[in-house]
DNA sequence: GCCAACGTTGGC
DNA sequence: GCCAACGTTGGC
């Protein structure tokens, strides 16, 4: 199958790019997501090779930081089954998981940040999820053109990715 | 820190 | 199964 692209949402405070580039082999379940619709893109449909855009949301300027590669496709959340884990969820059991992660490794610093008022005012990115107002998903599609549109914005050609 | 937008919960 | 109340997200 294609490789396909995600955007994947964290707060730099709280799990940020540079988190992200400490882990072991800059690698790291993206765990703690609790939404359904983000959970199905976890589950389902994010494969391994796929390419994602790493956005720091709640700072200012909310920004794409850089690129990772999932390393791994949807397995069940661990935090899920912890009680002591701040994700922990009492009504998910293991028999059936109700909440789902994908390793992600950390690909490219992008050259440029690439803001969300950028992305805004990019009129080939007027239907990028990111840009629509009240869009919260955590985890987000995106096209292989809007991809490719913001990889040259952050002064990366599509040669060297 | 505010608050609009959104998702979930639970009483009925 | 509706929908008010509540909790969370995330831009500003």
């Amino acid at each position: 199958m294609a490789r396909r692209y995600w955007l994947f949402k964290s707060e730099p405070d709280v799990f940020g790019w540079d988190h992200l580039r400490s882990c072991p082999d800059q690698t790291t379940h993206w765990d703690g997501v609790r939404n359904y619709q983000a959970r199905n893109l976890l589950r389902d449909e994010i494969q391994e090779g796929d390419l994602g855009f790493f956005y720091h949301s709640r700072t200012t300027p909310p920004h794409i930081v850089g690129t990772v590669e999932v390393t791994r496709a949807g397995y069940p959340d661990p935090t899920q089954f912890d009680p002591k884990a701040k994700y922990f969820d009492p009504k998910s059991n293991p028999e059936a998981p109700r909440w789902y992660v994908v390793d992600v490794r950390a690909a490219k610093l992008l050259p440029r940040v690439v803001s969300l008022e950028e992305l805004k005012q990019e009129q080939a990115l007027s239907s990028m999820m990111v840009v629509q107002k009240g869009a919260r998903l955590s985890v987000q599609p995106v096209t292989a053109r809007e991809w490719e549109i913001v990889i040259q914005m952050a002064g990366m050609s599509t040669i060297a990715e």
